[in-house]
DNA sequence: CTGTTAGCGCCTTCAT
DNA sequence: ATGAAGGCGCTAACAG
């Protein structure tokens, strides 16, 4: 089965091959009856089109580069599913390329320079293809400046910041400080709060949100209920179950992913303290298993889907040359009501 | 800033275009001078070749295309991944379409017409892309036969099965049946099953699995010890209640995906029953949150990583011509052991 | 309404 | 060791 192009359809049809690129593409009125014909004739030769040529004479590919930091850590797939939800609707396409970070650098990915080369191949090989576009997903929200130079494609960075270009995050200040309001409102006072690493900018600025609330409604401010974690479940372990063996333990814990907070659970239950009855939690990430872990845990939801729409969005703005309101309001995080958390009554 | 293609730098070098397309490829003996000469202009004038145009004329674009049915399912982004680590390894791109699936249509993938429109548009654009071949990535191992037509180009399936091409599979039924022998090597006799829904190939084949090691290891054959379950975390919880409510109730469980499993750790909570000195219990597919329950359990691995992977070097070999090596054997699944089985001692 | 033609940026055969 | 030149498949002026 040889290869057949509009020259084949356009000798077949007995037109030029020009009046065959115009029915294809719609782009100049033909005669209903040449165009059936040519129609006629494409159907019969079963003909595919062939965008390589179409992109190099037009030079638009309509295809954005998405880079993943690493695509199997748990917020890119649906920040790349947000990113899918545009590109089907304006009909663009989406070359993925995924650094593979943990795989690559493990949980040095604070450190740039470890995979700057890995980032800059990238871009090298999606420039080269031409995309309109480049968004940049990471894997954690930190300062990513000065990583890779796209020239001159525009570029969004999202889950992750950068000085110089536009960054879509969420608001984590607000979303920690909507938790502490949350259980300020159930009647709890005196609420610990187990942080992430603190060199990491989501953390600052959730211990931030945490610290604002606690001002705003006057809640007592206990250093002893500041406990500052790493993210895994082991550090939520441990310092819930020093919360816990407090002389005044807390009535209620904000722990900043959820991961921490099955740790938290682990331990209220070794130490025979019941969530929600005698401690409440709120976790964070709304990661799929807070919802299987028991008592179901209520967490803060992040907007992933949002975010990956929004720098598809903010992107094409910038690609049509509307950088003014390319920037997009922040996307927000909701709270999500389960079972660990229960008002407080004495 | 202009466009700087091959012609700027060959003028600039003064050498023909040819002389810098060689260089550029290496794919002739040039002057070591030259070479220079034109290296250093390529520099200067921050050359950024173009694919597009090469791979117009080469017809060849490095690049697969796949087609996922859904990214947020769990069971895709380490898929990916692995076809991430081949890609690299050999420098292929990959242009990846997100179906969508569970957001268009639900859990109704099973109805192969729902989604054929998706699924033929994906081929068409990947098609005309001119990618190098194909890799469909299922939500679900069902059978995809006649979902889609890539006419001449190559594709190689994984996670679902396919009558008339590759598809790359773990081996469900060994897996089951190695599951059943870890039990039965702990002690346990009146081991009982809560599979998924059962129009499902892998529940089938697990099943399978299941009863050939009852056979196997002359264990009783109860049918009140096997449940059918639809793969939710409530239909797990219910039917290990029901389990647990017999009047001489199973010591070991082994449930066919995590999410149910959970379900078995709430029901025996909630009655009382202690995992896993009252009740073992095995889960299948080794999602990352079954090391975050408690007990953690134990579960049966699926090799999503090296499904990916092998699904590549497969459709490379048919690309190259090889179709007969193209078969890799099948990636075997393996049990990560945790906290959720204990000997039986009576 | 339709055809002719000049490229898009690069590779590659054929000369030199 | 290097150049000249003809496309790859398609789009879009420019002419009828």
């Amino acid at each position: 089965m040889d290869k057949v192009g509009i020259k084949e359809i356009a000798a077949k049809a007995n037109v030029s091959i020009a009046t065959v690129s115009y029915v294809l593409n719609g782009t100049r009125n033909v005669r209903p009856q040449t165009k059936e014909r040519v129609l006629k004739v494409i159907e019969e030769l079963k003909y595919k089109p062939n965008n390589i040529a179409k992109s190099l004479k037009s030079k638009k590919t309509n295809t954005i580069g998405v880079i993943a930091e690493d695509i199997t850590v748990f917020n890119v797939p649906e920040i790349i599913d947000g990113i899918n939800e545009y590109a089907d609707r304006y009909d663009l396409h989406i070359v993925l390329t995924n650094l593979r970070l943990h795989k690559r650098v493990g949980h040095n990915y604070s450190n740039i320079g470890a995979f700057r080369k890995y980032a800059e191949n990238a871009v090298s090989d999606l420039l080269a293809k031409q995309v309109d576009g480049i968004i940049y997903i990471g894997i954690h929200p930190r300062d990513v400046t000065g990583l890779i130079d796209p020239g001159d494609t525009p570029i969004v960075y999202t889950y992750c910041y950068t000085k110089n270009e536009l960054s879509i995050q969420y608001n984590d200040e607000q979303a920690s400080y909507d938790a502490i309001e949350y259980l300020y409102k159930k009647g709890h006072h005196r609420i610990a709060v187990i942080t992430g690493l603190m060199d990491s900018i989501p953390s600052r600025l959730r211990f931030n949100g945490y610290f604002k609330a606690v001002t705003d409604f006057e809640l007592p401010f206990e250093p002893q209920l500041i406990k500052v974690g790493n993210w895994g479940l082991e550090s939520g372990l441990k310092l819930t179950k020093e919360l816990l063996e407090l002389a005044d333990p807390p009535t209620a814990l904000l722990v900043m992913n959820d991961v921490m907070a099955a740790g938290s659970l682990r331990a209220a239950r070794s130490m025979g303290v019941r969530v929600p009855e005698d401690l409440s939690l709120v976790g964070f990430d709304n990661r799929e298993f807070s919802d299987y872990l028991n008592p179901r845990i209520t967490t803060m939801n992040l907007p992933l889907h949002e975010m990956g729409y929004s720098s598809m969005r903010s992107l094409l703005r910038i690609i049509g040359g509307d950088e003014e309101h390319a920037a997009e309001q922040v996307p927000l995080c909701v709270l999500i009501e389960r079972e660990s958390v229960a008002p407080l009554v004495d």
